[in-house]
DNA sequence: GCAACCAGTTGTATTATGCAATCGGTATAA
DNA sequence: TTATACCGATTGCATAATACAACTGGTTGC
């Protein structure tokens, strides 16, 4: 975003300017509810099939403007593990908000719909749960242990139950 | 939105998919911040200069999917009054968040931060109360009139006193 | 009657997105 | 060693969204 194309100083405007694309927040989506960390992960296991040449131009946006970082995967020369940074991480009000008003007003399927429900119902305390455990996996940052399944856990766990029952 | 764009089920897509667009949640927040009602009003007084096209796309779009009403102006025989319907009131809380992450991380204008940094202090209360307003102003939901200034004038009356500050 | 205002529409240029094929390089297993 | 699958992209081309300026037909107030 350079100076010539911020339409103005309204902090609703510059946020769109930076993830107001019609990808960008699925692909922070996916990092975060579904752990995609690599290239190929994000191009084939999302649901809405991202173009390869918009995925990369989407992460290269990202990349510059902060919200992700990218570090070479040890265990590949050509992987690179891209990360969420605190304020790729501090995005997940927003795409809780955006859950919760399409899981309330659109034709949400089920299987998508129940974690949009348990992080609504969750509410900013879940979110906040949530958003640690993200700071431990994508900034390393070390976080006290709490008892039983995290956020995360809960929210991927009510997802497969879903889909287990959907397939029988 | 037909079957056939629709990318998938999940509530974040579908969300994306309505309001998603680089417009649409502008217009949005001018009708509630701003309390733009006409035409003209959306189309000169925003401070990113939306072209009359754009509008009247975005303004059909949004008629359509529900997030708006027109009605006749019985002032004036070919103004329109476009009004929020519920589920346009209940986009409130995402732009809240979107307010308070720009505000944090973007070079926002003193004038249009004031805004945001009490929206943000505010938080979820004060969003029901600004919400309950918009009801009033947009649905014509009888309120209880509470004591004091309404959510809508102190986040009017702050911004004003900015303007007044900056103009010394 | 006339200027200012009203909600849009039209035409055209530019930019963003979508899609399929492909690239040079890397790991894996026979 | 060679074949195969995988890896992060890039290229070329088609279509869709957005941007900008001019304009339309109608209304209102003086």
């Amino acid at each position: 975003m350079t100076d010539t194309d911020r339409r103005s100083g309204c902090p609703i405007n510059l946020t769109l300017e930076v993830v107001g694309d019609k990808w960008s927040l699925l692909v922070i989506r996916d990092m975060m509810f579904g752990n995609r960390r690599h290239f190929r992960e994000l191009l084939t296991k999302s649901e809405e099939r991202i173009s390869s040449n918009i995925l990369a131009d989407r992460l290269k946006t990202l990349l510059e403007r902060g919200i992700v970082t990218r570090d070479d995967d040890p265990s590949h020369k050509q992987k690179g593990i891209y990360s969420l940074t605190e304020q790729g991480i501090e995005l997940l009000p927003i795409l809780a908000q955006m859950s919760a008003w399409g899981y309330k007003y659109l034709p949400v399927s089920e299987e998508l719909g129940i974690r949009a429900r348990l992080l609504s119902e969750g509410g900013p305390k879940m979110w906040a749960e949530f958003m640690d455990e993200l700071r431990e996996t994508h900034l390393g940052v070390k976080q006290r242990k709490k008892a039983g399944p995290s956020a995360g856990e809960r929210l991927q766990a009510a997802y497969e139950k879903v889909v287990a029952r959907k397939k029988k």
